[in-house]
DNA sequence: TTGAAAGCGCTAACAT
DNA sequence: ATGTTAGCGCTTTCAA
């Protein structure tokens, strides 16, 4: 491998000239600057990345901690990797794949100057993890966001918007008794924040709506959605609407309503809250409230890249949600309506 | 961040030691050893990655290509990623995450000595990719084996054996019309070894059981199995078994043949090919080759590891399948097993 | 506008 | 068994 050197010598020049002229930090002749890019394109020059890493101060590397445990959704983890991935490259960083099972990764990693700047993703209310972060001596963007967020630096979508969204849609409707099926019963378990806050937001808005709700974890399975269809229906007889947050459970449900010979939306609504390529791949047109997994994920390394820069701090940020069409969004049976105006 | 310069002094001994210490290249006496560790320990120092890189030419890091391209299984995708990643960290190294359509990625990677090692996934029958990995200056090893595999290292399951072991077992049930549901038309399309493979393993054992056989691409959704199913029927009236190679369809297969009443196994045979858990979360018992994504990643990152170490050249390891049970296999029902035998 | 040279923190000869 | 030191290849003062 040619070193700075080598290029130096082909194009006639120091090696302090070269290094500005790949950086940028120098006004440069144009004839000079034409000599060493020659010289560079003509040897396949690639600067060391250790020897730069050292020479800087900066890797630029952002270490991702990806969940790798069972019941994690991985089609929106893939798709917040893709995004930082892409926008990483954009900014002309690398990704360091660093997973949750790996306790001292964080620390590792950073205490190394391996990375710049850490990524956690799948972030839990109580996250063990966060406290360290605050004294971590690089900056960190969590994907999620934890019960104290104090002095840290979150992005999410905004959970509790979208549970508020879709009883809001289905009570408008006039629907009367929705349920949720969401996050499976071991994320619950785990204070996953975004299966709290759209559990929240959802329980809001029934609230406000004064309509009846209950809220059903589900297996991340196929079968995982079809016991959640019968678990709403013998908790709540009669309930007429459904919002899914669930993506791996979403072909179970409606599978689940199929055998009960309940049509969507005449019989049943269904609101998902679903990445857009999941929700495309289902037998139904669905309503679909849009986790934008790889927009949260390039939003995610513009914090990072903001934080690298030495701008801003502390900062949550939630991305707005947006109910597409009405496409599994009816009106409840006349007959259900009136069972369940009986029944309230 | 201290340097090995302040643990020198603080242990009261030269840096080399502190080095050897670390390394474990050199014997050092006991005493010595533990009031290094102290040092090391009380001072919370790690090595600069960085410097380590430069002046042992060895980064520590294995880079990974992963697909982001639509129509790709995320579920395996996860599990060779995961499987990477844990025995990446039981050698001491770090996983640096590419993408297939960073077309330079890998090149930059190599020649800027940010990583020691590649290993690409989701290879293809005529991999543009794999040219160039013949004159990388680092090792690669692929998951996939292309068309001209020679000087290359690669690993991945037999699916020729997968699908010639599927179609086994049902014909010696007595099936005579057998279908292979397998990866979407677009893979196909591609070249994507592991479809054509499977495909190749089915066709030549429904000649060599003298059986009939059709093959059907399905997308990778549960609308995509729902429609083979469809397909599969209108193509091979009388199909009573069933090789599914698609993981994500798997819950629409299963769904559309539910829809047409057709009991699993009484009326169709079906024998899946997935990894483990996908099976385990759908709702019949089913008999599966179990594709063991995450064994193969750990194969993967022992083959690197291997060749780091200078050990072994060009290689093609297929690791071998197991059908599980038979919980979905049985004979086909005897009305079709009488026509099946009058047209055949 | 360019060059010379001092590190960055570590590894691995080369000494002893 | 341990210490000394010359690099590894780059960035960035300091000079000119």
């Amino acid at each position: 491998m040619p070193t700075i050197g080598d290029v130096a010598r082909a194009a006639g020049v120091s090696v302090s000239t070269v290094s500005y002229v790949l950086s940028g930090k120098r006004t440069i002749s144009a004839p000079t600057r034409e000599r060493v890019e020659r010289a560079v394109a003509d040897l396949g020059y690639r600067p060391h990345a250790g020897a730069r890493a050292l020479a800087s101060a900066r890797s630029n590397v952002i270490a991702l901690v990806v969940p790798f445990r069972p019941g994690i959704n991985v089609g929106i983890i893939m798709q917040f990797v893709g995004g930082v991935v892409t926008e990483a490259r954009r900014h002309d960083h690398d990704v360091l794949l660093l997973t949750q099972d790996d306790p001292t990764g964080i620390a590792r990693i950073a205490a190394s100057s391996t990375a710049d700047a850490v990524i956690v993703m799948d972030v839990e209310a109580d996250d063990v993890r966060v406290p360290a972060l605050r004294t971590l001596p690089v900056p960190s963007v969590l994907i999620g966001v934890p019960d104290d967020s104090s002095g840290l630096a979150c992005v999410d979508l905004d959970f509790t918007a979208a549970g508020r969204t879709a009883v809001r849609a289905l009570a408008g409707h006039g629907h009367r008794r929705v349920a949720l099926v969401g996050a499976s019963a071991d994320r619950l378990a785990h204070r996953a924040n975004y299966a709290l806050r759209m559990r929240d937001g959802f329980v809001q808005q029934v609230a406000a709506e004064g309509v009846e709700g209950v809220v059903v974890p589900a297996e991340p399975t196929f079968t995982g959605g079809v016991d959640a269809v019968t678990a709403v229906l013998e908790q709540q007889p009669g309930t007429t609407g459904l919002v899914v947050h669930n993506e791996a459970a979403l072909g179970g449900v409606l599978a689940g309503l199929d055998r009960r010979r309940l049509r969507v939306p005449a019989d049943v609504s269904v609101v998902a809250v679903t990445p857009a390529d999941i929700a495309a791949g289902l037998p139904l047109p669905l309503s679909t409230i849009e986790v934008p997994g790889e927009r949260i994920g390039r939003i995610a390394v513009q914090m990072v890249m903001q934080r690298l820069a030495g701008e801003s701090g502390a900062e949550t940020r939630l991305v707005g949600v947006d109910l597409s069409g009405e496409a599994s969004i009816a009106a409840p049976p006349p007959a259900v309506r009136a069972a369940g105006a009986a029944a309230g």
